[in-house]
DNA sequence: TACGGAACTAAGCGCTCGCTCAGCTCTAGG
DNA sequence: CCTAGAGCTGAGCGAGCGCTTAGTTCCGTA
């Protein structure tokens, strides 16, 4: 079966990974919402959906967070950490920029296609969030390009890269990654490994990496 | 002031480019839905947006439109005709393969840049679809895929291109030119013909084209 | 001038939304 | 055994949703 070639059946592992969600009917609401919003989209989703997802009244929402939003800026915050967390490792490993741009590129894929559904509300929600919430998110989106324009910068000045245009491949190659979550399907025939390696293949010849 | 300098302002073209929808009522509402749909989404936009913006009453939508989800419908499948257009119009080219795919790209992504609000109705509330007029539109996607993989393809035999995963080549190709629209912002820095330009490069790189 | 029909509006129907609240249940501490 | 409090539910409130309907306005034609 697809999910198990993958290995990476988002339902299953979530339990895992949100594990710093405490207690256990938070957390479990909490992936609920992270499947609904990833199925239908923030505002096409409703509480009672979330709560009969996770085996709970609709009631029973309000007693962990404090509203819907509440919700999202959660799986938000989280999401945006962790991705943010997987590309500083990859730019603080010791190597040339292009083994990290490199390891940056696949881990950054990995997670996207692995955990689109998470990846989705991550990335695409964002215009959800209320104005007073969305700059702490934002801030967090700054520091992730800052990171891989770090890397790029760090290849130029080696001599290793050749890109007229810093800021604006930095751009793109964010936006290529990050638009994984969009179309990825655990049926499909890719497994996130397979475009970890692919992505990072394609990034580094979009930066004219001397061919190793 | 930057949508003079960009020559793009969506609102201000957008007449012109929804020619096809008569009569006049109907394409004001049409251009008041992409507006609200592209700023706050399908499911989080009313029909009294809609229509207010159009300067009508709410009812007034329901003379030229059966529902809310038939805007969406039309909006759809206009914008996806237009950009499948765009994309058929270069690959039927004179020129080398390098030389379709690059203006392919460039034309493709100036689209999604300049009407970025169209674009990112016609390419991120695709899910908003109801079951039975999706396959329409993904039949579209499809031609569209089909269009820059013969393309990839002939340049590969023609030994212009290295690429060793054709299929997922196009795949990034076309995601990363869509995201576009996500981003894309007329109060940024880059015009659309700027960005147009970055990214038939970086696909040129990404094919592994000859450096001409 | 009179009239048929298309375009449009004011009012509002039925429904579902996010969210609340009074009260029930279950468990830990004594 | 009793009790306090955290976790949870059933019922439902006020608001706003998509959409409808009855009736008005306006224009082309004769």
């Amino acid at each position: 079966m697809s999910a198990e070639r993958h290995g990476q059946n988002e339902a299953a592992t979530d339990d895992m990974s949100w594990a710093e969600v405490t207690p256990d009917a938070a957390r479990r609401l909490l992936i609920a919402a992270v499947q609904a919003f990833a199925e239908r989209g923030y505002h096409a989703t409703t509480t009672r959906d979330i709560a009969s997802r996770a085996g709970m009244s609709p009631a029973a929402l309000y007693i962990h967070y404090r509203t819907k939003e509440d919700l999202l800026l959660r799986i938000s915050r989280i999401g945006h950490e962790k991705a943010l967390e997987i590309l500083k490792d990859a730019a603080a490993e010791e190597g040339t920029a292009s083994e990290r741009l490199s390891e940056a590129v696949r881990s950054f894929v990995r997670w996207h296609a692995a955990r689109h559904l998470t990846a989705r509300v991550v990335q695409y929600e964002l215009d959800s969030l209320g104005e007073e919430h969305r700059p702490e998110i934002v801030a967090l989106r700054r520091e992730s390009d800052a990171t891989v324009r770090d890397i790029i910068n760090d290849g130029v000045k080696a001599g290793e890269f050749d890109v007229p245009d810093v800021p604006g491949t930095t751009l793109a190659v964010l936006s290529l990654c990050i638009d994984v979550a969009r179309w990825f399907n655990t049926e499909g025939r890719r497994t996130p490994d397979e475009v970890g390696a692919l992505y990072a293949d394609l990034v580094l010849r979009m930066v004219g990496a001397r061919v190793s």
